[in-house]
DNA sequence: CAGTGAGCGAGCTTCCGCTTGACTT
């Protein structure tokens, strides 16, 4: 009996064909096979909108040995991955080797020996509601794309581009450059003043009310000065400490996209150079000593599921290097619960036990550093809950009704700060409530209203994961494209709308409110639930979305035809 | 007669998402 396993990657084949031995032949599809035709729409708009699929270029030498395989095999199992994209690679490949009778659809969330071995015996059909909403999204975005960049090239120049992703990506860089622009700076003052504590350490106060009114941000100087006289002829005591015991609780594992944001923002890398090196990671490096060796799970993930077995080694691992009391509690309880597709484990080390340390200076420096990273965050994630203690402590001026304010955050006990440090904390100050405090030196100090930051890659990225637009394979992809159409630039760290990708936003507002809303995805992706239930035909999903598009799109064709915009 | 230049027409660009190598810089 001969028995054939499909999947996407052919690191995971060569991972499951280790875990089953010599039963299964396992094979790679190198994710997608057909898709639609690069150089036409591709799809009877308006009409049935059935999609016209064609073999990508360069993959015609994969199908042909996939279905050579398959002729040879007794049994096919499609194993790609338990999401919409997965669901439609084992479709498009069923039809496209078109061996009905012995081919098999199995799904697992995790690349174990039982677990596979549990699907092998539970084999099922494709799921056409799955494949459903894949070709709605397929379809609409080809519509949205396929439409709107012509009408640029009409419009601006050749060679331009629109799509439900990469434009609402431009609007919130266009939004927060038009935020920038119109800020108002704002000056304001703030009395600070420098006291001693009874160990004669130095810290700084504000002046936060006075006669009963919030000044810890004063529009006139004078008023500023004036109370800046008062400290002088009065005398300052402590009047009262609040306490408040905080706990914060450990970061996730990464995903994708929380991978990107701290190599961005800790390492300094760019999403590209984050991806590049991530997949050498996860294919695996020749270490002097270890020999050929895979360091992380799969780089492209939205989930923050850990799998058991893992969990258990992270316990292990935190156990025995810091001890019980830095054990998280609880269970993986970080899951977010959105459209999580949940078809990858979180980002973590294949083996905790292989310590950044261990590697050190075996690996190149940039895989070094981002391994440390990813290894660092997945044993925080399973660590315990720090404890803070925030202490306010609030003074007041005698004879005057004045208060001042100083907090202090106070490290009670570190859990996962310990490996995972991402803020600052405070040493206590010794004062004794209703005692006075000896002023060293006072100041008025003239602030300003800062306007909001530019978005970096890190920070772009953080907003479209949460919106849910965009995936984890297409971040990077995101990024670069906006880049290559001239739309954003590059200034130090920050991405800067250049004047085309402004006019570009301005008139793709204009005319398609609706599809730069980021709120769009989400009810699209609301659509492709009711088609994967089986509540509505993806037909129909596509129909509903394309007469709404259809409408704003001829008036806006005629208007550019007229030079009207 | 050969070279130049204006004017015209044809052909191309493009989406999002899944995956690696095979290219060049």
């Amino acid at each position: 009996m001969k028995r054939l396993i499909i999947v996407e990657s052919p690191t995971k084949a060569k991972t499951i064909k280790k875990l089953l031995g010599d039963s299964y032949k396992v094979v790679a599809s190198f994710g997608h096979v057909v898709d639609l035709p690069t150089d036409r729409m591709g799809v009877d708009i308006g009409g049935t909108f059935d999609p016209e699929f064609c073999v990508i270029k360069g993959k015609a030498k994969i199908i042909s040995e996939l279905k050579r395989l398959c002729r040879e095999a007794d049994e096919v199992y499609f194993a790609s991955d338990p999401d919409r994209e997965g669901e439609a690679i084992a479709w498009h490949l069923k039809r496209i080797i078109g061996l009905d009778n012995k081919v098999l659809r199995i799904t697992f969330n995790e690349i174990s020996k039982e677990a596979i071995e549990e699907a092998l015996k539970k084999p099922r059909d494709i799921d056409l509601n799955l494949v459903g909403s894949y070709l709605a999204r397929r379809v609409l975005d080809r519509i949205f794309g396929y439409s709107l960049s012509p009408l640029l090239w009409r419009r601006f120049k050749s060679g331009l581009s629109a799509g439900r992703v990469q434009s609402v990506a431009l609007k919130l860089i266009c939004d927060r450059e038009r935020e920038i622009r119109n800020f108002k700076v704002k000056e304001y003052y703030r009395v600070k003043v420098k006291l001693v504590d009874e160990l004669k350490r130095e810290f700084f106060t504000y002046v936060t009310r006075y006669r009963g009114k919030k000044v810890d941000k004063i529009e006139s100087e004078e008023l500023a000065r004036g109370i800046a006289n008062l400290i002088k002829s009065g005398s300052i005591y402590l009047f009262d400490v609040i306490e408040k015991l905080k706990k914060e609780k450990p970061p996730p594992p990464f995903t994708t996209s929380t991978l990107q944001q701290s190599a961005n923002s800790m390492l300094g890398y760019p999403v590209s150079l984050t991806m590049r090196i991530a997949q050498d990671l996860y294919e695996g490096l020749d270490i002097p000593g270890f020999g050929r060796r895979s360091l992380i799970t799969y780089m492209r993930t939205d989930s923050t599921r850990i799998s058991e077995k893992a969990a258990k080694s992270l316990k292990d691992f935190v156990r025995n290097l810091y001890g019980d009391e830095y054990v998280g509690k609880i269970k993986p309880r970080n899951v977010r619960f959105k459209n999580v597709q949940d078809s990858h484990e979180a980002i973590r080390p294949v083996n905790v036990f292989l310590k950044p340390d261990d590697i050190s200076g075996r690996v190149k420096k940039e895989h070094w550093k981002l391994y440390e990273l990813i290894h660092r965050r997945s044993v925080a994630s399973s660590m315990s809950e720090a404890k803070i203690l925030v202490k306010t402590f609030l003074f007041r001026l005698d004879p005057f009704d004045l208060e001042l304010e100083t907090k202090r955050q106070l490290l009670v006990f570190d859990g996962f700060y310990r490996v995972w440090r991402t803020q600052g904390f405070d040493e206590d100050l010794s004062l004794t409530k209703g005692r006075k405090v000896e002023v060293v030196d006072l100041e008025v100090e003239k602030e300003k209203t800062e306007p909001p930051p530019r978005f970096t890659e890190a920070s772009l990225i953080k907003v479209l994961d949460e919106k849910g637009v965009g995936r984890p394979s297409t971040y990077a992809v995101i990024i670069s494209t906006l880049l290559k159409r001239g739309y954003v630039e590059r200034k130090k760290k920050t991405l800067v709308p250049t004047e085309l990708g402004i006019r570009v936003c301005e008139l793709l507002e204009l005319l398609f409110p609706d599809l730069m809303d980021v709120k769009f995805t989400s009810q699209m992706e609301e659509g492709l639930d009711r088609i994967a239930s089986g509540e509505s035909s993806w037909k129909d999903v596509v129909k509903v979305f394309y007469d709404r598009f259809e409408w704003d799109y001829r008036k806006a064709m005629e208007a550019v035809k007229n030079n009207d915009i």
